[in-house]
DNA sequence: AGCACGCCGACT
DNA sequence: GTCGGCGTGCTC
């Protein structure tokens, strides 16, 4: 028997399986990871059991341990792990790291130790690095951990080369070791270990002074067994009380792995879930989707507040009924803690989360709880579509449009895409819901490949918002240098002397501020990266939001000219507003206000406490909570992110303009919206302010179709990065040769691809590497993808693309 | 990529 | 002589 075994050692251009001999006495199974000596070093190395074979054992390497006692990846897993591979040019290892939880790895811990004639040296001139680790290693015994030596080094550098100095004249020798990086909680749990008429005799013998003994065991004579903590809790006794009844050998201890389960508040909630008809018909639909042999995937297009969180609970309820697990994934939990405190309060503790600000202790303990079965709704960002659900029954992707579910980094996958693998694959019901479907989705939907149901009603029968368009060239025109027109200057007037409240929206991504010299009008600038540095109030420094670089405020500039703070504006809106409304109160939510100690919930828990006038903010205001008093909202500059070449420009500025809208009038009161714009006779703007999602689907698809971006076709990126910019160009050069003369080539004269490019990328530069990239229009097919594969592993192991590495993204967001 | 092997020039 | 530089080829 023989073993085929992925390993973390390999790159994109050689992974494949690799076959190993399996000692005896060890039991592998597929998808236990293990741990394999590879290349000519043997270097140990991490890696997965793909599957066990008969064959010859003849030249083969052994599996040097087992990490795992039993598997932790199913077979599925490990198919959706090839599938990943193929679809998102990542080697199997990348695609097994992004499905693991991270408590579920180790640790590597280096010990050096020093050796006979290691001990005999007295002076190395040559190498003063190699020396004072040896002298160390002397002093602490012939033996040192990698992290006392590395205090001694200043750079990773100079003691990689010290080290492999010190190896190779084997003075000294180095052993890896792996730690899990969490241990399983435990607590410890005391039973009775006698018949209970014994403990209770004894007890009754006691002196009155042991009262506590006594309590201790009439209650463990009625439970059996408990843990130690709520014995105490319930009895009021010490640890020290239950332990000395074990010491008499009336309590037997022993240790019992618990999860770590982080509380989330319940909402409160009316027990029964009631549906109007337009909720019942999607839920019936849904369902009887559900019970077919292959449910496939819906659509749920339902317009702001009419009850998409309804149906999905209904219909996780129903999936839990039948025994099945239900995967609720959102686009990001911080914003989403309403829908957290309802599934709370609808399952309880049968509700697992995952996401990233989990701590990795924690996330593998939810991860356990779902592999187990014990939870069976399963809560989470992107990656939760990983989750080991055993007996999945339905996937839903709430706010389906969102950028979120598509990864940034490798693997670069999208979950939307695994999700709908996964429902094919185990036979579960994928249901993407959202109020304004991403235009893909919904040609899905309208063509047949997914079923659609819509909810056209508000469920508390309040009209939409009702929207004004302002022309902000009339205001110039009129006089008006604020950023505030006039009607909306009348409208916070009103809604504030009505006792409601108003939100400003800054249609800005960022929540950053930058410094600008007075003088030259240039920006200090990230001294690794093509970039701007932004200005972090809360530690008063420059810092760079791509390579983490940080630095001290400068006095002045490199031009001498003073330096002054250009931001989102809020500062500036703010203060126009207080040059109109003296008197009014003003929140303001932006990168000065919002902080760790002061986050964005804080900040809209005072505007909606302490009733504020106004809240000014960017786009973080535009999600999340209902505020019942806004019944004004108004939007500074709509159509600023029409004006950039990405594609999905129009999509992604309709979606915001409709939620922003959408935050007004969600209580009693009606709302009304105000959208500035220089552009008001743009499509996207009309559209968007009659919340017309129909009419802005049939403009979309329409230039899609011509424009043969997604649904019709796919844009991928190849991306090519190294220190030396010409060779980084020249080497995208190569590339995009390579690919036209493939492309020429009978078997893939049928592939639509043609390669744009290559250009710099939009941070041309991040920490010191240089980013070129192409730009492929094509059908992303099978063969294509092949053929991608095949280029980047030539690229990879041509010599003349040294120091320039290549990766592929498939309709990706930049 | 990461590493050993091998061939060649520069020093004790 | 030996140390270390860099070009080359392989990874079960």
């Amino acid at each position: 028997m023989i073993a085929k075994i992925a390993v973390s050692a390999a790159t994109f251009a050689i992974d494949k399986p690799y076959s190993y001999a399996i000692p005896r006495e060890m039991a592998l199974q597929p998808g236990m990871r293990v741990m394999v000596p590879f290349g000519r070093s043997n270097r140990r190395c991490e890696g997965v059991v793909l599957r066990l074979e008969e064959g010859s054992e003849e030249k083969l390497k052994f599996v040097e341990r087992s990490l795992d006692e039993a598997p932790v990846l199913s077979s599925l897993m490990l198919h959706l792990a090839a599938f990943l591979r193929e679809r998102y040019f990542c080697t199997f290892y990348d695609a097994v790291r992004a499905m693991l939880p991270a408590g579920l790895w180790f640790q590597s811990q280096d010990t050096y130790a020093l050796t006979e004639e290691g001990r005999q040296q007295e002076k190395i001139s040559r190498q003063p690095d190699a020396q004072t680790i040896l002298l160390l290693l002397k002093e602490l015994g012939g033996q040192a951990q990698g992290k006392q030596l590395r205090q001694l080094v200043n750079d990773e550098e100079a003691f990689e080369k010290a080290v492999a100095y010190l190896l190779r004249k084997k003075w000294i020798t180095a052993q890896r070791e792996l730690l899990p990086r969490t241990k399983d909680k435990s607590e410890a749990i005391a039973a009775l270990a006698v018949p209970p008429e014994e403990a209770l005799a004894y007890a009754a013998g006691r002196p009155r002074s042991a009262a506590m003994q006594r309590s201790v065991l009439e209650l463990m004579c009625s439970i059996g067994s408990a843990a130690v903590k709520e014995i105490c809790y319930f009895t009021g006794a010490k640890p020290a009380t239950v332990k000395r009844l074990a010491d008499l050998g009336y309590l037997e201890l022993s240790q019992r792995p618990v999860l770590r389960c982080r509380q989330i508040r319940p909402a409160d909630v009316p027990s029964e879930l009631t549906l109007n008809a337009e909720q019942q018909i999607a839920f019936d639909g849904l369902c009887s989707q559900m019970d077919r042999p292959d449910p496939g995937a819906a659509l749920l297009y339902g317009v702001t507040g009419s009850g998409k969180t309804s149906v999905y609970i209904s219909l996780i309820r129903r999936c839990i009924r039948q025994g099945k697990q239900a995967m609720l994934l959102v686009p990001e939990i911080a914003l989403t803690p309403q829908l957290l405190g309802l599934m709370a309060a609808y399952f309880g503790d049968r509700v697992a989360v995952l996401h990233s600000s989990l701590g990795a202790g924690e996330r593998y303990d939810q991860w356990k709880r779902v592999r187990s079965g014990e939870a069976s709704v399963v809560v989470g960002t992107r990656s939760a579509v990983f989750a080991p659900c055993p007996n999945l029954g339905i996937l839903i992707l709430d706010e389906e449009q969102e950028h979120s579910y598509k990864s940034e980094n490798s693997p670069r996958y999208s979950a939307k895409e695994v999700a709908l693998w996964r429902g094919i694959k185990e036979n579960a019901l994928v249901l993407m819901g959202s109020a304004t479907p991403s235009v893909e989705t919904m040609f899905c939907a309208k063509s047949g490949a997914y079923t659609l149901y819509t909810l056209r009603e508000r469920y508390n029968g309040k009209p939409l918002p009702r929207v004004q368009i302002v022309d902000m060239r009339e205001e110039v025109k009129q006089g008006n240098d604020t950023s505030l027109s006039y009607p909306l200057q009348d409208a916070i007037r009103e809604t504030a002397a009505a006792g409601q409240q108003t939100i400003l929206f800054l249609n800005r991504r960022g929540n950053s501020r930058a410094l600008v010299c007075v003088d030259c009008r240039e920006a200090p600038e990230c001294p690794r990266c093509s970039a701007r540095l932004t200005y972090h109030s809360a530690n008063e420094r420059l810092m760079c939001h791509y390579c983490g670089h940080s630095q001290p405020v400068p006095k002045r500039c490199k031009c001498g000219g003073p330096l002054k703070q250009v931001g989102t504006g809020t500062q500036k809106v703010q203060q126009e507003l207080q040059g109109i409304f003296p008197d009014l109160m003003v929140d303001r939510m932006d990168a000065d206000t919002v902080s760790a100690a002061n986050p964005h919930e804080k900040i809209l828990e005072h505007f909606q406490k302490e009733r504020v006038p106004v809240l000014i903010g960017t786009q973080m205001v535009a999600k999340g909570l209902n505020l019942p008093d806004v019944t004004l909202v108004g939007v500074l500059d709509a159509d600023l992110g029409l004006y950039t070449e990405n594609y999905r420009a129009a999509e992604t500025t309709f979606n915001m303009l409709t939620q922003v809208v959408g935050r007004a009038g969600r209580g009693e009161e009606a709302g009304q919206a105000l959208v500035q714009t220089l552009v008001p006779e743009h499509k996207v703007i009309t559209l968007a302010s009659k919340q017309d999602y129909d009419g802005f689907y049939e403009l979309e698809i329409g230039l899609r179709r011509v424009q043969k971006c997604p649904p019709f076709g796919d844009l991928a990126t190849v991306t090519f990065t190294g220190t030396d910019e010409a060779a980084v160009l020249r080497g995208a050069v190569r590339f995009r040769d390579s690919l036209v003369s493939l492309l020429k080539q009978p078997d893939f004269s049928r592939e639509v691809c043609t390669p744009l490019g290559p250009a710099p990328c939009p941070v041309a530069k991040i920490n010191f590497n240089f980013r070129y990239r192409l730009t492929l229009r094509c059908q992303m097919t099978r063969p294509l993808r092949q053929l991608l594969a095949h280029l980047l592993r030539q690229f990879a192991q041509d010599r003349e693309n040294r120091g320039v590495s290549a990766f592929i993204d498939v309709n990706g967001f930049e």
